[in-house]
DNA sequence: CTATCCATTGAGATTGAGTCTCAATATATT
DNA sequence: AATATATTGAGACTCAATCTCAATGGATAG
């Protein structure tokens, strides 16, 4: 389970798994996907679950550090986490308006991308693809208008 | 010129070229690479030129919209452009060894990721592949363990 | 030249994400 | 029980970025 993997993570630090953080822990790990961490602690507020806005971004750190859970990329909106546990690799497209992220896997980008590194003798052993720009949503609304296709 | 560039898009516009957004134009092309606005503002304020910190996001959104400039990532500590005017499009390998910055372009890759998005039903706006590995010297000192160039 | 229109500017207020501080509290160890 | 250490949370703080709005300035019509 996840939070035997924390939980160990932390104990060789001589830390805990307290509560909170497990807690912080469940919740991330419930949005199958990505998530925020202002979100999160939103939500965790909205449903009674307690854990102050500290514990999470603290607690966030920690699960990066272990590698549970890993940043993603940077937006408008703040950072995106995502759950990397027993998940398979994918590259991101970010909405620029919305900050909805999309993930896609393409068998033929990733051997492009072995092509590539062949030709420029590179060996390559990992690699983050982001692709920024409109989700369909935000798409319709930006065509028309010019920047104000902002909300939350 | 750049500022011809700059200025006949304002005016496309029904907007002017001031002095403001020429020197914030010069000042963001002086660096040749990249630059993120509170450094170029502190560096204006530094050099004695006249424009405010509103100005000069105003001036780099403007910058962005006629595709001079172009926001290429958030970091910790703000968001990092580049000019985008006469260079070229390209994406980066990073030797994890040396640190060496390999740039290569694929149009093959592009044309690949359009039509990612397409399917997706997204609007690309831009993009940044990192891929990284070990350049030809430093996998050669490398004991190489016989691994293929694939990801996480 | 003068009045008018409207883009532009800048100082400072505001927002929002994220971090830091520190006293109070919880947990483990002896 | 006493001590030591990890943890928490409220709120202060930082910093990038945006917004507000009165003042300015350039262009143009009369």
């Amino acid at each position: 389970m996840d939070s035997e993997i924390f939980k160990r993570f932390l104990e060789e630090k001589g830390q805990r798994l307290t509560k909170e953080r497990s807690v912080i822990l469940r919740e991330a790990f419930a949005c199958e996907g990505h998530f925020d961490p202002e979100t999160l602690y939103a939500d965790m507020k909205r449903r009674g679950m307690k854990a102050s806005r500290a514990s999470v971004y603290r607690t966030l750190s920690l699960l990066c550090e272990c590698g549970l859970v890993e940043k993603v990329s940077k937006t408008e909106h703040g950072t995106i986490y995502e759950q990397r546990h027993g998940r398979q690799h994918h590259d991101h497209m970010v909405c620029l308006s919305c900050g909805k992220v999309i993930e896609f896997y393409s068998e033929h980008l990733e051997k492009l991308q072995d092509a590539i590194c062949r030709e420029k003798n590179f060996t390559g052993k990992s690699h983050t693809l982001e692709i920024r720009g409109y989700c369909g949503v935000c798409a319709s609304h930006h065509d028309s208008e010019g920047e104000n296709a902002n909300d939350r």
